[in-house]
DNA sequence: TTGTACGCGTTATCAA
DNA sequence: TTGATAACGCGTACAA
C-alpha cells in the first residue's frame, strides 16, 4: 500500500503538499498540485482514512440503536437518518440491540471510544444514570420527550396526541375506549398511558384493564387483538392503535370476523403510513422520515447546547372512526 | 483523555506492559497486571480504537449496503447480518442507496480506505466490472447467484424456485400465469424471467406481457394489481408474487373488489413472512434472517477463497391456491 | 508558497 | 517477564 509519503517522494514535494492538495487547502501552486494529482492517480494512492481519523480524533461516523429494523417504525426512522447522513458526507454505525441493554452499551462505549462521533438512540432499554454517564463523551441524541433533562431530542409529544386522539372519539360519542400499544415500558408509552388515565378521569369513565392491549406491533397480531374483542362481554367500541400495521391488520381480521369498521369497532391508527391510506384508515400522521432527519441533524449540530425538537401530528380522517 | 501513556506512568510500567494487559497477552506477572488495572480504573482510561485500527489495519467494521431499508426483505436480511455481527463482535456500517450508483461507490470507497474490512450487497445496481475494480482491498460479498464469477455469495436459485412455482400451478390446472416483481432489473429478476419464459415454451405457453407486474413492493402496490387485474379482458388465473406483503395486499384489495381467492385468482407469495401466515397465504419460503447470517459469516471468513452458498427453498401450502 | 518536525494512541519487534 | 523504540499514516504548528 502506497502512503503519502511515497506520493511526496514520487512527486518530489513534501507530505505537506500532498496533504493540502488531498485537503484542498490553499497555498498550493498550481504546478505542485499537479504533479501531485498526477503522482496520486500514477501510484493509486489512497488515504488510510483510520489514520486520518486518529489524527483528527474525528471519524464522521454516527451511531443508530434500534431495538429492531424489521417494523416500519424503525425503517422509517432509519430511513430519514440515512437520507440527511448521505447530504452531510457521514456514514452510520448501525446497532440492533433487540432491546437487551448489553447490546445498547456497546454503542456507548463506542461513543466512548471515539469510534463514532455521536449516538442517536430511537428507542432504549437502559435508564438515565447509565445515558448520563456516557453523554460527556459526545452528542447522545434521543427520539423521545427529554424536556426537563440534559439531553437533546426530536420528538412527538405523544401525551397531547393521545389526549387529542381520545378527545376526537369523546366527541365522536365513544365512551369504551381502548388502545394497543408495542412495549409495556418506555417514555412514549409512558406518556399514553398518562394521558389515557387522564383522560378517563376528565370524563368520569371508568378504566378496563382490558381494554389496554400491550404487545402488539405488527399487522399479523391484528388478529389476536380482534380475537381477544370478540371474547369480551363489554368490548370497547373504539380503539387508538399505535402503529398502522397493527390498524390494518385489526381492520383485516375485523373484516373476516364479521366485526363492522366503524360501526362496531372505531380504529385510529398512528403514523399515517401509506398501508393506512390505501386501507382507509383514519390516523395521526407523525412524520417519521422527518424526525430521522432532525435526530440526525441534531447529532452533528455544533455546540454544547441541549435542543428540544417538538414535532407537530396531524389527524387525517378516513373511513374507520 | 488519559491515553496508554498516562496510564503506564501511573502504574509505574511500560506502555508495553499496559497493552499486554489492555489485549489479555501472557508473560506478565500477576502483581504488574494489577497495578496496571488499578491504574485503569483510577484514571477511568479508554482505549482510542483509531489508534487501534491504525496500528492493526483492520476495523471490524463490516459494511452493508441495501437500496431502502424500509421493506421487509431488507430489514430481514438486515436483521440477520445484525445478528451474526453481533455474535462476532463486529459492527455494522449502513449504506441506504436507493439504487444509486454513486451511493454504491461510497461503500465501495471506505472498503478501499479500509474502513471496512468487507463489504455486503443485499442488491445493486452498480455493474460487474466496479465490483471487480474494487475486489482486491476485501471480502465483497453478494446475495444473488454469482456461480462463475469470481465472487462469493449466499442466494436462492431464483431460476429453479420460479420454476418450482410455476410447474406447481400448472399442475393445478392453471394456464393463464403472470407475476409480480418488484424490479425491472437485477440478477434476480432476470433469472426469473428467464425461468418464467422457459417454463412457456417448454408448455407451448402464449407469452402474455400484461402478466408482468413490474415496480411491486408493498403491501399497498397490491391495491393497483387488482385494479389492473379487473380491467384486463383476459386476465391471468394465477399469479406468482414476489414478496408476501403484495401478496397480502392483493389478496385483501380482491377481498374489497369481489375477487375471489383463489378460485378467480390464486396467488403465491414468496418469503413466508408472518404476514402471509396470519393471511393464509400460500407462498414460497425464503429464510432471509438466515441470509443474512450466512452473509455475514462469509463476509468475515478467513481465507480468500470464494465460495457459494445455496440457500434451500420450500413451498408452504396455504388456502390461496 | 513550501517544508520540517512533531503529535495522535496503539501494537509489534527485539533486546535485555 | 519487561521495556525501549520503531512502525502505522496522516494533519498541522511553526519556521522559512
Amino acid at each position: 500500500m502506497t502512503n503519502i509519503r511515497d506520493v511526496a517522494k514520487m512527486a518530489g514535494v513534501s507530505v505537506t503538499t500532498v496533504s493540502r492538495v488531498l485537503n484542498k487547502h490553499p497555498y498550493v501552486s498550481k504546478e505542485k498540485k499537479a504533479v501531485v494529482l498526477e503522482a496520486i492517480k500514477q501510484s493509486n494512492y489512497q488515504q488510510n482514512i483510520n489514520a486520518v481519523h486518529l489524527s483528527m480524533g474525528k471519524t464522521f461516523l454516527v451511531g443508530v440503536v434500534v431495538p429492531f429494523i424489521d417494523h416500519p417504525y424503525f425503517a422509517l426512522l432509519m430511513k430519514g437518518i440515512a437520507n440527511e447522513a448521505l447530504e452531510n458526507n457521514y456514514k452510520l454505525v448501525f446497532f440492533q440491540t433487540n432491546y437487551e441493554e448489553a447490546r445498547e452499551v456497546e454503542a456507548f462505549q463506542m461513543l466512548k471510544q471515539k469510534q463514532i462521533d455521536a449516538l442517536i438512540i430511537c428507542s432504549r432499554i437502559s435508564c438515565w444514570p447509565t445515558i448520563e454517564e456516557y453523554k460527556p463523551y459526545g452528542p447522545i441524541i434521543l427520539c423521545e420527550d427529554t424536556r426537563g433533562r440534559n439531553m437533546s431530542s426530536t420528538f412527538v409529544d405523544h401525551y397531547k396526541s393521545f389526549i387529542f386522539a381520545l378527545e376526537y372519539l369523546y366527541h365522536k360519542g365513544h365512551r369504551k375506549i381502548g388502545y394497543t400499544i408495542g412495549r409495556k415500558t418506555g417514555t412514549n408509552t409512558r406518556f399514553r398511558e398518562m394521558a389515557y388515565k387522564d383522560f378517563l378521569n376528565n370524563h368520569n369513565l371508568p378504566y378496563e384493564s382490558d381494554y389496554i392491549f400491550e404487545h402488539y406491533l405488527h399487522f399479523e397480531d391484528g388478529e389476536q387483538v380482534i380475537e381477544r374483542i370478540k371474547q369480551m362481554a363489554n368490548p370497547p367500541s373504539a380503539l387508538l392503535v399505535t402503529g398502522d400495521e397493527v390498524a390494518a391488520g385489526i381492520v383485516t381480521s375485523a373484516h373476516y370476523r364479521n366485526i363492522s369498521i366503524p360501526d362496531d369497532l372505531a380504529i385510529i391508527g398512528f403514523n399515517n403510513q401509506p398501508i393506512a391510506k390505501m386501507m382507509n384508515i383514519t390516523t395521526i400522521e407523525i412524520p417519521l422520515v422527518e424526525i430521522g432527519r432532525q435526530l440526525f441533524l441534531q447529532a452533528i449540530q455544533e455546540g454544547k447546547d441541549v435542543t428540544y425538537q417538538e414535532i407537530p401530528i396531524k389527524l387525517i380522517e378516513r373511513k374507520t372512526v
